[in-house]
DNA sequence: GCACTAATACTCAGATTGAGCATAAGAGAG
DNA sequence: CTCTCTTATGCTCAATCTGAGTATTAGTGC
């Protein structure tokens, strides 16, 4: 690695999702098998380092473009040839990783979403489809709110907006809050979830917070709390998830993207309950359903699939030329109406 | 600049808008005061070169973060304090620069996009706030259909399509032509800048694509037709000035961004003419109205402005509050009802 | 045949849209 | 002072779209 303090050094990474079921999961590189870079780390004194994504630094010489890069890397570490890819966010911030604080060069991360349809089938060696609430167990509203909203965060989150001095500056803690998890006449918005990431780094409320240098806090019960709050990963790579975990969310509203999820068939329940894993939260069935019919997104196959528990249920698959048909076909998650 | 050939330079450039009236703006470095980069490519026989974002390169040992060093080459360069900024893209395809071409490092190019309420006084010397619509004639669709569309694009898309042997690889350019110009039953999507950039890119439309090595098409005609389409740009920054419009005129919809191009207090119509201006679009004026005065964007001051040349407006401010109010805050710009 | 599980049909009131028509309030000309 | 021009603003109407249900149907496993 590079140790020139004036160089800058290129790490792709790739968030790969799958949904199994109900689950939405992403392939990470075992923590064990990282080798150089984790025990350095250990050996540091750092946070053991956790999960990875597939990545790798970008090499001029061999890569025409970024997404080549990104593809020869997956391909490499995981085995998986990559379908759908596209790129999220360059992250550069100083500090992130723990290699530049050993005096290396800076590094950027480009971060990619990719997604897959089958993420059946054991992973390769050393590495494993993680469930990504494990890593944002604040983020499942599907079933009711979190636990870990209501007896971890939020009162965490109230003591680190009480703790500031200045008046105007805790207005805007309080503004930021309330905004991102939903109090005070803000609703939840599922697609924010990088901005709660953030938060919570900054309130210093997740594990990765600790080994930035600045006001470590030691503290037992502070300790208790970060580890409640999910399963952290290598340097910034939960961040990097956070942005995909964001962009998906939102862009299977306007875009076609969820079909990169299924199988080419499959009953309008089983594309709920992707929508509904992505999301985080659950939608009206039978309004879903009448969404699907007149959108254009999807046909009949003629088929019906038996294996349901309860009546059989039409087949369908997704319909490529409601590109040309509409302007931003995606599946709108219906949220339920307003207090307003 | 560094000659490893398997290094990496990060190019930091921001597209800068404004809107003056009707006319969106974005700041530029004129291509005469340039030097050393743009003699350099006259000198080897490259078209000249074009005007330049404000930009330079990324020093990790000067900027903590990408932002704060995009800052401050946006200040030195044009002694702008940049306000609202956000990342776009960031390019790293081989050969969109002349210098990686003469056995230079390899260029990322990170791409912002910054807006300003402040066009009006003149631009510092050396820069200057162009017309977007100088350089992507075929976006402004506020009064006509563009003639150059029509006249000059359409056919020598279709030329481009016919040329190919290949059947599918024919339908396949057949479907982006007609879903990036409106064609065939789709209609035209404000939002897709980029992929018609793209998409003329790869046809050798635009004056940039001549830099390339492959397929030189130095006919007349050909030329002639290059003329037409736009003021080309250095290296790719047409291509960032493209992903910036598209970005911005998606967002617009649905974040309160158009604020930051006005004015603290405005009348609807001079927020109605500004969302035109960035949307190449118009929009019907009372529903317009409807929709701001129900949306909780905006508040009535009280006030009213007599310089309309008509009855006086109210004037009206942004307000903030909305962002905890509603779950996608922005200026939805309505289409004219489908022909379906 | 009964209980259970989904799938699918249908209803209904309230909001939201796309398009217009109509009126109001200034400025400037004569 | 009235007429004309220009924009602002009010209001209507039909077509759709949405949020929330209720009701019925068609399988599976006792």
């Amino acid at each position: 690695m590079d140790l020139d303090p004036d160089a800058v050094v290129v790490e792709l990474g790739a968030v790969l999702v799958a949904v199994q079921g109900e689950s939405p999961r992403v392939l990470v590189r075992l923590g064990e098998s990282i080798g150089i870079e984790e025990s350095r780390s250990v050996e540091r004194g750092f946070d053991v380092a956790g999960d990875a994504l597939p990545s790798g630094q970008f090499d001029p010489s061999q890569h025409r473009t970024l997404e080549i890069g990104l593809r020869a890397f997956v391909q490499e570490q995981t085995g998986m040839e990559l379908g759908y890819a596209e790129q999220l966010y360059t992250f550069g911030d100083r500090g992130r990783h723990p290699v530049e604080r050993e005096g290396g060069a800076r590094i950027l991360s480009v971060g990619y979403l990719a997604l897959s349809h089958s993420s059946e089938g054991s992973a390769p060696e050393g590495t494993d489809w993680k469930p990504w609430y494990a890593h944002f167990p604040w983020e499942d509203w599907r079933d009711r709110v979190p636990d870990v909203v209501e007896e971890q965060i939020l009162p965490a989150l109230t003591e680190w907006v009480e703790e500031t001095k200045a008046g105007d500056e805790r207005e805007l803690r309080r503004d930021r809050v309330s905004l991102c998890f939903g109090r005070d006449g803000s609703a939840w918005d599922e697609e924010m979830v990088l901005e709660r990431y953030e938060l919570l780094f900054e309130a210093g409320l997740v594990a990765e917070a600790q080994r930035e240098g600045s006001k470590k806090d030691s503290r037992i019960s502070a300790n208790r709390l970060r580890e409640q709050l999910g399963v952290p990963m290598m340097s910034d790579h939960r961040r990097v998830l956070a942005t995909a975990m964001g962009r998906l969310r939102a862009k299977v509203k306007y875009r076609p993207v969820v079909f990169e999820l299924m199988s080419p068939t499959f009953t309008l329940l089983q594309l709920q309950r992707t929508v509904e894993a992505v999301a985080g939260v659950r939608v009206h069935k039978q309004n879903f359903r009448r969404l699907m019919e007149n959108s254009g997104l999807v046909e009949s196959t003629g088929e019906v699939m038996k294996q349901t528990g309860g009546r059989p249920a039409a087949e369908f698959r997704y319909r490529p030329e409601v590109l040309h048909e509409r302007r931003a076909p995606g599946v709108r998650v219906l949220t339920p109406r307003k207090q307003s």
